[in-house]
Parts: C-alpha cells; structure tokens; sequence
RNA sequence: GGAGAGGUGGCAGAGUGGUCGAAUGCGUCGGUCUCGAAAACCGAUAUACCUUCACGGGUAUCGAGGGUUCGAAUCCCUCCCUCUCCGCCA
C-alpha cells in the first residue's frame, strides 16, 4: 500500500510561532522554566533570522528571473539567446536557496515543536505535580462497614471482566468486557452521549485511527522512537491508532477557515483510544486501571480566543455534572504549569474516589479538559474568519478538550463506590435505563 | 479492485503556453438613492511569507509533488481526493 503523501499546507504549519516567539522572548523563555522544559529559545530567533534572510535572496533572484520572461517576447533573437542563458543560471542559484530554505525551515520546525505553549496566569506555577491544586469536591465518600474491594476482584467474582483472556489474546493491559460490564460500558455512553446532545453538542463517531500529521498537530509525537512513543503506529503506513478522539475531533477541521458567526463549534465524539503506556511498565498492572485499548467518549470545541476560557469552565461544568449524576465522589485539580503537557495553556482533571485503590482508597485521574488556545490550530491551520475585518490575516481558532466519559476508570469507579457488603453492586440510577437492572449480582 | 469523468477564489463557473491571482454571475462589505427598506446604480472583496514608519513593493499559491519551457491554471509524469458505472463485501 503506497503512503498517503502529507499535503503541503500542513508542511509549513509550525513557521507561524516564530514571530511570537521572537516578539515574546522573555515570557517564552520563563514559561518554558515553569513548565519544566528544556528549549533552545533563542534558537528559534537565530533559525528564524536565517530563515528570512535565505527567502529574501530566493525571492529577490525570482523577481529577476520574472524580469527576463516579461523582456523575452520583445527581445531580438540575439538577446534570447543571452536571456535563456542568464535565466538558466538565476535558475541554479534559486534551487540552491531554495535547499538552503528546507533545511533552515526543517531546523527551524524542530526548535519550535519543543517548545510548549503558553500558561494561563491563574495556572499554579509549579514543576510537578506537587503544586496542582484541587479547586473543588463533590459527593461524599461512601462508608463501609465492611472493608471493600477492589474494581479486579469485583469483575472477577461478578464476571464482568475476563483479563487472562485479554492476556491470551492481546497481551497485558488487554481485556475482555462481559455481561454487565458490557452494558455499564454501553450505558455510560449512552448516559453521555445523550446528555450532551441536549445540550447542543454534535454527536460523531470518529475513526480510530489517524494520520501522524494530525497526530503531530495535535501535538502528539509519533516520531518518537519505540521506546518513549505513546501511540501505536501502523507498519507500513502513516497512521497511527488514536489514543483519543481529541486527535481527529482536531483533525477534523485542519486547514479550514470557519466564519466567525459559526462559532462556537461543540462537538461529542465516541472512540476506541489505544496507548502504549511507554514508561508505565509496572505501574497500575491490576485491572483496567491503565490499559492499551479503552473506550472513550470525548468532548471537543473550536472556538474564538474571547471565547475559550468560559467554554473551558462549561466543560469543566458538564465533566462535573456528569460524575454527580453518577454519584460518584470526585475532586476536581488545577493542573499546575509543570504537569501541563505541551499543548495545554490550562488543564482541570477530575479525580474520582475509588475505594478499592491503593490501602483505603485513592483518588484516580478520570477525566481532564484542557484549554489549547491557538496551538493546536496553528498547527493544523484552522482559522476563523472574524466578522469585522482587520488587517493582517486570519486568525486561528482556540481548541478545547474534555473528557466526558472515560469508559474504564468510570467503571472502576463505579464498581468500587457502589458495591455493597453481599458482593453485589448496585447500578447508579442514571444508568439503569441501558443496564435494565439495579443490581449486578454473582452467576450462580 | 476495474472503467470513465473531474478537482480553479466564500459559492457557482470560464479559462488549454505569455500582463491570469485568474472573466462572468451570486454572495459579502462600503457608497448613492429613500422617511426607512427593497430594487437599481457605483466601488471594494483570496491566502501565506518577505520587505516598508507608512503609501507601497516583492515572492509563492488554480488538489499535492516532480518535470518540460525564457515563461505553466493551461503540456508531461507520479500521487491524493471526489463523482458515475462495474466487481466485492459487514
């Protein structure tokens, strides 16, 4: 199968950081402190400079070349002679600079793709995840009279999960889901899916796989080796399985220019999302806390930069909403600075009680929302177009994510809060409706 | 997978080697007219990058990449995509 080629408009995306790199130097250079990383900033402006000064000689031999085919037709044949000769030289010097310009822009490209994007100043600054902050808790914890057990051993003597299979079949952090494990999955997605419609989301289903340029706009690293890579790529293509839906939710609108009055744009999306877990290896082995393949319905809005940090609250809302119409008990963190990721300007995550973690329970990360401003847009060339025109082109989009539900940490949570002292765990009510009972009890 | 047709500006749609960044229509914006509106008329209306304090100037872009040529939307090659028909299949 011949690789799909990557179009040349996303090619160029990352160019356009430049110039707010250079104009911003300093607030770069502290952020990138802030985050934790290590960047050559002022490589950026060196790269940046060269880059310009090649394109400068490239367009200036151009415009002489142009000169000469505008002269050729009035020229005596003497002098076409002589004009195809100089021409045919200006051609060599252009091909040169042109090679000098790849390699400067290739250069260029990998200084500013390490570079993270900015923070939001009420983010806490901080360079791990020592300094997040919890910023709210719901629910309360149930209290047992019995001392409770955990999501694994729940699957297994209520049969809702068969791991060796998984193992047999897939490999470790593979599962099978089965009886009502099927249909908590089926009904979390539906319970999702559902009330996000009602509130005005566009509901799509996604491939689940994508192209490793959208993967890289997103800012995923595809390229990284096999050791440290997150994704899982397909021999002998460009694709790449997804490890969310954010990545072709994104994707969907790369290179697209959306007029102003069509924004906001809040959109549900249903996904497989496959992870390598590279450098998890035996970290959270038991059950489905952290495996390679789950379900996951996702939240995503493409939006204005006026628009971007009430929208991130409003996700932040439904996330929140969706796990107290669960009741389960969760908090809700205030990702600091150095546990943002690189596309994230601000990220809440939503981490739900589970009693069966840890020794007595631990608080487990069960969705996260991030506000992305222009990052992931520029990267993908997603641009508005404002409704009053100013000058100086097109303005890029704000991204924003959410988890609305993530179907595996969900069910832990679920089962862990809601089972009882028989065994048994009943169904919370808002899913009754797909589950059609209210209790899970042992097959006989 | 096979055969055919086609991919041009916000949209529709001309353009088959030389002022073509691209006719025309629609749309949009501004103006005239009007008490106001409609209609009519006049004008403006792609994007990116480089350059300039600014006016402006330059380069590139007609699906993508490469080639022929002094010169390519136009010719040649490769790839991608869309449509129609056939085959196959959930």
């Amino acid at each position: 199968m011949p690789l799909a080629r990557a179009s040349g408009e996303l090619r160029n995306r990352i160019m356009l950081d430049a110039a707010f790199v250079r104009d911003h130097l300093d607030a770069v250079k502290a952020n990138c402190t802030n985050r934790n990383v290590t960047a050559d900033v002022d490589a950026v402006v060196r790269l940046d400079d060269e880059r310009k000064r090649i394109q400068r000689l490239a367009d200036e031999t151009k415009a002489k070349q142009n000169q000469i085919t505008d002269g050729f037709k009035k020229a005596t044949p003497e002098e076409r002679t002589k004009l195809k000769e100089e021409s045919g030289k200006l051609k060599e010097q252009v091909a040169g600079f042109d090679a000098q310009l790849a390699e400067v822009e290739v250069k260029l490209r990998a200084a500013l793709a390490v570079i993270p994007n900015m923070s939001h100043p009420n983010a806490p600054v901080g360079t791990d995840s020592a300094a997040n902050v919890t910023v709210g808790e719901f629910g309360t914890k149930p209290a047992f009279d019995f001392k409770p057990k955990d999501h694994v051993d729940l699957c297994t003597s209520l049969a809702l999960a068969d791991f060796e299979a998984g193992t047999k079949v897939a490999g470790q952090k593979f599962y099978f889901l089965k009886n009502e494990g099927v249909l908590l999955e089926l009904a979390l997605v539906q319970y999702a899916i559902t009330k996000l419609v009602a509130k005005g989301f566009t509901p799509v289903i996604t491939p689940d796989l994508a192209k490793v340029d959208i993967l890289e706009g997103i800012g995923f690293m595809p390229r990284d080796n096999a050791e440290t890579r997150q994704v899982y790529t397909v021999a002998d293509t460009d694709l790449c399985l997804i490890a969310t839906a954010e990545i072709t939710l994104g994707g969907m609108l790369a290179e697209q220019t959306i007029p102003e009055d069509q924004l906001p744009q809040r959109y549900v999306g249903l996904s497989h999302c496959f992870r390598t877990e590279a450098g998890a290896a035996g970290r959270d082995t038991r059950g489905i806390y952290r495996v390679h393949q789950f379900t996951k319905v996702e939240m995503f809005a493409f939006c204005t930069p006026a628009q971007s940090d009430a929208i991130h609250e409003e996700i932040r809302g439904i996330e929140e909403e969706i796990f107290n119409g669960l009741g389960i008990p969760f908090r809700v963190i205030d990702t600091c600075t150095g546990d943002l990721g690189g596309p994230a300007y601000r990220k809440y995550d939503l981490e739900a009680w589970m009693p069966g973690r840890g020794n007595g329970g631990e608080y487990g990360e069960v969705t996260s929302t991030s506000n992305c401003t222009d990052y992931q847009a520029r990267r993908l060339k997603i641009r508005y177009r404002p409704k009053e025109k100013k000058g100086g082109g097109l303005p890029f989009v704000h991204t924003l994510n959410g988890t609305a539900v993530a179907c595996t940490r969900a069910l832990i949570a679920i089962l862990e809060n809601y089972q009882q002292a028989d065994g048994s765990v009943v169904v919370p009510e808002v899913l009754r409706p797909w589950v059609n009972k209210e209790r899970i009890v042992a097959k006989k």
